[in-house]
DNA sequence: CAAGCGTGGCA
DNA sequence: TTGCCAAGCTT
């Protein structure tokens, strides 16, 4: 018998009162804009790689109109190592969409959110929660696993999010705005302090006495095999990532020949590829950051 | 809708 | 060492 939402929901919240990071897209004086930057960075990019970007871009370009007015070049080096660049991108679209559709303002709107560029389902949700202190459902990478292990029984979520999956996490949700948004941080929370993937500290959790994964013992992963892993070397992704990273480093346009790929053929197909997905722009003398 | 998209740390 | 994993989104 899985253990109740209350249950469940009392003893996570009651733990994250005590164990919740100090977070600066926590703080008191933090904006709607900052947390949605914060959501943002957090895509797919663990926390202590963001924090201090995400501290230089709040200063740098405090409000949406200050990044929807930069320079597409500037933004991209201040994006820096964080990965996946088109990211950035979005972001500086989203600014644009909030400055020119929105007064300037983050829209406290689901459907708004949902609309704007680099936003999805996850993020619509969190901001929601976390700017706004409104009921939304937060099901990420980390609640997918918690919800996983303590009410199913599994060792990790399906390798895709599915309808019923998304209905199960909204039936876990409080009716209460206050209530649904400290949910939603403390059970992320719960995912990435304790639950975690590799190894769960089952030790310091608030609910391991109503674990079904644990109370089961542990029943291994069903997925696993069926988990396709990330090649690297050698692929375009890493090429692309080289490419970016000798355009943020140069101060003028970079020759195709300085970048030092050695398949030539893929090199083309990435530089192609990165100017399409406006990363990169091609002048006479090579290539540069769009302005 | 499954695939593509960066990067670095850790078990 | 190397595969796995990290607050997903878009097409």
């Amino acid at each position: 018998m899985p253990p109740s939402p209350a249950l469940l929901r009392e003893r996570v919240c009651t733990w994250f009162a005590d164990a919740a990071r100090d977070l600066p897209w926590r703080a008191p004086d933090r904006t709607p804009w900052g947390v949605l930057v914060s959501e943002v960075m957090l895509q797919q990019t663990p926390v202590v790689r963001v924090e201090p970007v995400w501290r230089e871009w709040m200063d740098r370009w405090p409000r949406p109109a200050d990044l929807a007015a930069a320079a597409t070049a500037d933004v991209l080096r201040a994006w820096g190592r964080l990965g996946y660049p088109r990211r950035a991108l979005r972001l500086q679209d989203c600014a644009r969409a909030i400055t020119d559709l929105h007064d300037g303002e983050v829209p406290q709107g689901f459907d708004e959110l949902l609309a704007l560029p680099g936003v999805g389902a996850y993020t619509a949700g969190a901001v929601t929660a976390f700017a706004f202190g409104r009921r939304a459902v937060v099901l990420d990478t980390n609640v997918r696993r918690v919800l996983a292990r303590a009410l199913d029984g599994d060792a990790l979520p399906h390798p895709h999010q599915t309808v019923g999956e998304v209905r199960r996490a909204e039936a876990v949700v409080p009716g209460d705005d206050a209530e649904a948004a400290g949910w939603a941080a403390a059970s992320m929370e719960l995912g990435a302090l304790v639950c975690t993937a590799r190894s769960p500290r089952c030790g310091e959790c608030p609910v391991a006495d109503l674990c079904v994964w644990r109370l089961a013992g542990f029943p291994a992963d069903e997925h696993a095999a069926r988990r396709r892993t990330q090649a690297w070397a050698g692929t375009d992704r890493q090429c692309r990532g080289r490419v970016m990273a000798a355009l943020r480093a140069a101060d003028g346009p970079v020759p195709r020949e300085a970048i030092g790929w050695p398949d030539a053929a893929q090199l083309d197909r990435a530089l192609a590829a990165l100017v399409e997905d406006h990363l990169a722009e091609q002048t006479a003398e090579g290539y540069v950051l769009p302005r």
